[in-house]
DNA sequence: CGACCATTGAAAACGATTTTCATTTTCAAT
DNA sequence: ATTGAAAATGAAAATCGTTTTCAATGGTCG
């Protein structure tokens, strides 16, 4: 990791490496809070700035993508060897990963169709997971033991 | 448009009828910010909140959805009978629509695959469009008339 | 050891979105 | 037409995640 950093011009410290140990290890898909909650555990004295700076030089260097779900903070997802798209429960907020493969070869046609230079695809769903969306079914139709 | 939001327990106001005007004649895809303008041209009292609460309106009366660019502008986007995804330009922002039918096939197999009840469907594709993408080959490769 | 420049932390700035609040307007019932 | 309750408006302020500023610190390399 120094070296590779080095040879793009970054240079290594301790704040530096706990945040990116901290990212690669317990971090995919956290908010910039949420990895500054988890650093100020191992070290209190990092500022919100440094986690959030570090963030942003995580995905420079291609090792991570900011991700937008639309509920207003952006999240940092690890950049996989294969793409995958996001189930997004916007009641719970937890987030599902699934296979694009397929899908992505649909969407490199439509970018050629429009001549279009494609340099990544978004594929979400939203809605409700299956927790959730039980629930939510409980609330609508309360169990109806009356005849 | 009065009777519909009538029903729907909404009045009718000169400045939402405006709003609404504008948003489904000239208003695809746009921020508050541009419809702002637009009906600023036509009535220069209008409030900025009055336009932001409209187009919220307009969403939650089910015509319009919010669309996240990822660039920090929240856009809206009429709903329309079919689907779609957007190729979206990063260096000009242009916004091109296409038909995801097929697409949305295969994401509707995902879903039930993990027992999830989706709401939307969002499909992006990032790069650069047809007349971008060729001014960047320009500066990449400035023409080598020389031998 | 320096010199140089990247990095850091605290605080402030930013900017789009959202809320507040006093006032005005709509609209259904008189 | 009049009235009153609820909804809508516009200006201003609040919110809140993100980004920048700036002085101090620290890493790298000769
Ligand atoms: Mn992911
Ligand atoms: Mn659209
Ligand atoms: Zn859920
Ligand atoms: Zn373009």
């Amino acid at each position: 990791m120094r070296e590779f950093l080095k040879t793009k011009g970054f240079k290594m410290t301790p704040q530096r490496e706990l945040i990116f140990r901290a990212f690669f290890e317990h971090g995919d898909h956290v908010s910039v809070d949420e990895l500054y909650d988890k650093v100020r555990e191992l070290d209190h004295t990092i500022g919100y700035s440094t986690v959030w700076r570090n963030l942003k030089l995580i995905c420079k260097v291609g090792l991570a993508e900011e991700v937008n779900l639309g509920d207003g903070v952006t999240r940092y997802d690890r950049v996989t060897q294969v793409p995958h798209g996001h189930l997004f429960c916007t009641n719970c907020k937890k987030l599902i990963e699934f296979n694009v493969d397929q899908v992505v070869g649909l969407l490199a046609q439509v970018s050629r169709d429009h001549a279009f230079a494609p340099d990544s695809f978004k594929v979400e769903i939203h809605g409700l997971c299956a927790e959730c969306s039980a629930k939510t079914e409980q609330i609508k139709n309360p169990e109806q033991v009356k005849s």
